[in-house]
Formats: structure tokens, sequence, C-alpha cells
DNA sequence: GTCTATACGACGATAGAC
DNA sequence: GTCTATCGTCGTATAGAC
């Protein structure tokens, strides 16, 4: 389902393509799922953020600095945009923008995303000398800025949005950075 | 209908909804719109291209400076999306992720949507001392973070991530422009 | 131009056999 | 646990009266 909602959203994708799809015993949907729907949609959104949270955490290892992981997340996310010819995106913000007025149980499961997505970037920010406050903050502004520049990208079939953000970003971090050692 | 896209996505919302909630003869959407719902999509996405464009030079003729026009007209979109209860947000950033893979008519509407306020957003830039690439990169930038932001803000149910992004922008127009002046 | 009525399909969900 | 069959609802779109 995760797949098919970056594609056709999450009311255009029907449970039947889910199954298709996913090649995947018909019946048993509601067996897994009781709730239905809404159900599969919570743990769509849950696979989303620890798909996207190991991606972090894998660029955090690899890169050392949180200004490199930054880059190196981004640019993997730019070429998974690309690489699909602009038709995969991030799950979890379609979900927020079509179901986050209409069910608090997906509205949740969003936040918690967006949250689990946030929470670590802070925690590289405050190991580069950063303040929690101001960790926090700017984590938030940089997720922020990933999700709409893949938006902008899949909207202009290019991924020249998502490279400016990536420099954005790590111009940012560093300043932030040296302000921070400045301050000492 | 952009005000029941904004609630419940462009898949979401059905032509039924759309004509009681607008108290419209029943009968003529498809006399006025022949392509049906694609066609009243793309009206949508150009009424709200219009309306945020109209809110960006408002804000530029009122604040004089760049910084200050972005500042001002974020603000505004934080009230907007905190007095809507988080109900409300861009429409084209969901019908860009919903139908950018299915319909190319629509995909290039929000294109043009996301360039109509690009561009104005850059002329400011270039107005106050930044190159023509400088400020088209940064604008870019720009729009893809307002658009982020108020995502996360409506899965957070909280302002805070837009007034952090409002902040980011005016340091990096601010940090830019010194920039290209000190280069003179 | 606008209305009512309706065709036709897809949707989510359930029942009951196995 | 998984399958098939099916219910009721709602979707888009059209036809034809006025």
């Amino acid at each position: 389902m995760l797949e098919l909602i970056q594609t056709s959203g999450y009311a255009g994708t029907g449970l039947n393509a889910v199954i298709e799809h996913a090649a995947a015993p018909k019946g048993s949907v509601y067996f897994h799922f009781p709730d239905g729907k809404e159900g599969l949609g919570v743990a769509a959104v849950e696979l989303a953020e620890a798909q996207f949270a190991a991606l972090i955490a894998e660029a955090a290892a690899q890169a050392g600095s949180a200004a490199g992981a930054a880059r190196a997340a981004i640019e993997a996310l730019a070429t998974l945009v690309g690489e699909s010819d602009f038709r995969l995106g991030c799950p979890v913000s379609v979900v927020t923008l079509e179901m986050g007025a209409e069910s608090e149980r997906l509205r949740e499961a969003c936040a918690t995303a967006f949250e689990s997505w946030i929470t670590p970037t802070a925690g590289l920010l405050v190991a580069d000398g950063l303040t929690e406050t101001e960790a926090r903050s700017l984590a938030t502004v940089i997720v922020s800025m990933i999700e709409g520049a893949v938006i902008v990208s899949r909207a202009t079939r290019s991924t020249q949005p998502l490279h400016a953000a990536a420099d954005v970003v790590v111009e940012l971090i560093e300043g932030r950075i040296a302000q921070a050692g400045g301050a000492r």
C-alpha cells in the first residue's frame, strides 16, 4: 500500500489495488487489519516512518557530520524521485494532506512520523554543538524543506529543487555550527 | 472545490460534495467544465495559483524588502492554517501528490502554479541585489520550505514549523543579500 | 443554461464456506 | 487463516426534459 499511496494518494488507492499489487491473499486483509483501510493506512505510514528513519541513520553513520549526513540523505532522495520518473514521493505528506482533517488516527501517525525524523536530525545537530532548542527548530525546518522540495520536484519534473534544498541545508547547518562555535 | 480539496484531497472530494458546498446549480457542472472533474481540478489549481500570487504581491507592496515580504506572507499563511484548526493547507501540494503521476494536465497546472510563485519571489530577490540564477534557486527553496512547513504544521497541529521557517527564510535572504553586497 | 433521473463502475466492508 | 461471493454506498458521467 505504501507504494500505491505515493502514486495515487490515500483516497485514490483502493483496497482492491493493494491486494492485487501485493499479490496478497484477498480475504485476509480484514483479518490482519480489523479496522480496514484506516488500520492499513496507519501501518503504511509507520512503515514509511521506519524506512526513512533508517535512511537518516545510515547517512549519519557514513557521513560523520550533520551537514554531510543531510546532503547524503537528500541526494539519495533526489535519486529515488528522479529514477521513479517523479512518480514516488513521501507517503506521509500525502496522507497528512488528504486525511489530516478527517482521521485523527492517521493525522497522529503522520505527526509521529515527522517527529521521528526531526528528533534524530536534531540529535546530530546537538552533537555538532547546537543547543537543544536551536537544533530542534532547525531540524524541523530541514524536514519541512525536504518534504516541500520533493513536492516541487515532482510537479516540475526536475530534481533541481531537491539539489537546491541540499545546498541550503548544508549552508544552514554549517552557518549555525560556526555561530555556536564562535559564541563559545 | 478549492476549499474541499484542502480538507479532503482531490480524490476524496466528490463532485456531489462540490456542488452542494457551492450551492451551485447541479446540472451545470458539465456545461461549464466539459472535461468533468479534471477540468474543474485544473480551474481550482489555477484559482489557488492566483490567490497566493496575490498574497505575495500584497506582501511585497507593503513590506518593501524581500525579507519583510517573505515574513509577512508566511505569517499570514500561519494565521490562516491555525485559524482553520489546521484543516486548510495548500491545494496545489495535494493535487501534485495525488494526481501528479496520473494526470499530466493536473501536474502541469501544479507546476505552473509553483512557477508563478517562484518567479515573483525571485524578482524581489533580484531587486535586492542577487543574480538571476542565485535568486531563482533561493526562491525555489523558499517556496519548497513553505509548502513543507504547512504540511508539518498540519500534521503536528502547531504553527511552530511555519514560524521557524519564516525565521530561516529571513535569515537566508539577508545572508545572501549581505554576500551580494560584500562582493560588489 | 439548468434541472432530474439514471447508467455504470468502483469502493469499503461483511458473511459464510472451507 | 484464507477464500469467494455479495451487499450497500458513493463515485463520475450522461441523457433528455424544460
